[in-house]
DNA sequence: GTCTATAGAGTGATAGAC
DNA sequence: GTCTATCACTCTATAGAC
């Protein structure tokens, strides 16, 4: 396994480091659910043989879907909730907070894979690492709120309200195969919590 | 196989008619979704071995998903959407679809079938359903909008709002294990919706 | 030789179709 | 209940880098 940050010196493109096939078996779970992606299509879409997979994934199927939500946590931590945590602008977080969403998600092309496992029976295997993502992102943003001038009572609430609002875009851009709902839902949240924020009373 | 209507000759226990099974089938794939729910759970869950179910269902498990996807929208057409195209009180209306949808999701404690067929790769299996399914709700919700008076270019986007702010309530729910979360966005779309309608412009 | 990553035959169990 | 296909998974073996 090659060092972090260190050159790379595979030789005939083989030789993938765990933290390479990270991000497409997060695709391949977006894609096909927990239970829809059989070991075959994995191998097939990383390249790789059943062996290798549990060269890599000793724990088999379940591992690798463990190392996704990890790795999904550790982004969002790094990228969206320490942000709105250290942001000495607190409005401005909030704004990158909705632009980051839109990135992440492709605009509402790509749906979220922690809200897919947590409809259905798969949540109980993951249910830790599933409501701790939710929870985190819940909190993170009411912090923010509150801090932007935001009725303390309302912050909580309107976290909750703007978790839930990207939640269901996804999954009603997906039904509805309209990707750019998914960008209209992220103006109407946007317009409520500028509202909350600049009313602070 | 009974005709619809006629008296129930059914000699012991047994023999239930398709319009039985369907009622429970949706419930599994509702707790398992459709990769997950296997044959054998379904027909445990039913009472019936395999014969059986191919007897009721000789498509398998494409046509009991089907089936399951047209008995939600029978009811949600007859329950929901007529009753907000019709409603002489567009307003009373729309009060009445937030709490059949409480009814319905049981208070955030059951997650929308059609909700979770529509992240992941089932979707394309059943792609018409799942489309006419959303599609239906927010044009039927739209047009009542409308009729309250809420500004017609709003109209839609209201109700966009509003199927969205339920699928995502029904997903973060689930994630967090809140089923409380759910009456809160009902509580929060419902202020929003009567805004709309009571300032006309 | 050791280490890491590779592949794939072969396991029993279970899938969905009939 | 019977069928075949496929499931997740185990095991053994091989390749090249050091």
């Amino acid at each position: 396994m090659a060092e972090p940050g260190s050159p790379d010196h595979r030789i005939r493109g083989a030789a993938a480091s765990r933290d390479d096939l990270v991000p497409v078996l997060a695709e391949v779970f977006r894609e096909h659910g927990f239970e829809g992606a059989s070991l075959a299509l994995i191998g097939q879409r990383l390249g790789l043989g059943k062996g290798s997979l549990y060269h890599h994934f000793p724990g088999g199927k379940a591992e690798m879907a463990a190392r996704v939500l990890d790795a999904i946590a550790a982004w969002f931590e790094a990228e969206m909730f320490r942000p709105l945590r250290e942001d000495p602008d607190p409005a401005r977080a909030v704004r990158g907070m909705l632009t980051a969403s839109d990135a992440y998600f492709r605009s509402g092309a790509r749906v979220c894979l922690v809200g897919a496992f947590a409809l259905g029976a798969v949540r109980d295997r993951f249910a830790q690492r599933i409501d701790a993502y939710f929870a985190a992102w819940r909190d993170a943003l009411a912090d923010t709120l509150a801090r932007a001038g935001a009725p303390p009572a309302d912050a909580l609430d309107l976290a909750e309200d703007a978790v839930t609002a990207i939640q269901g875009a996804l999954v009603t851009a997906s039904a509805l195969q309209d990707p750019a709902l998914f960008g209209r839902t992220l103006r109407r949240l946007g317009a409520r919590l500028e509202a909350a924020m600049g009313r602070p009373a």
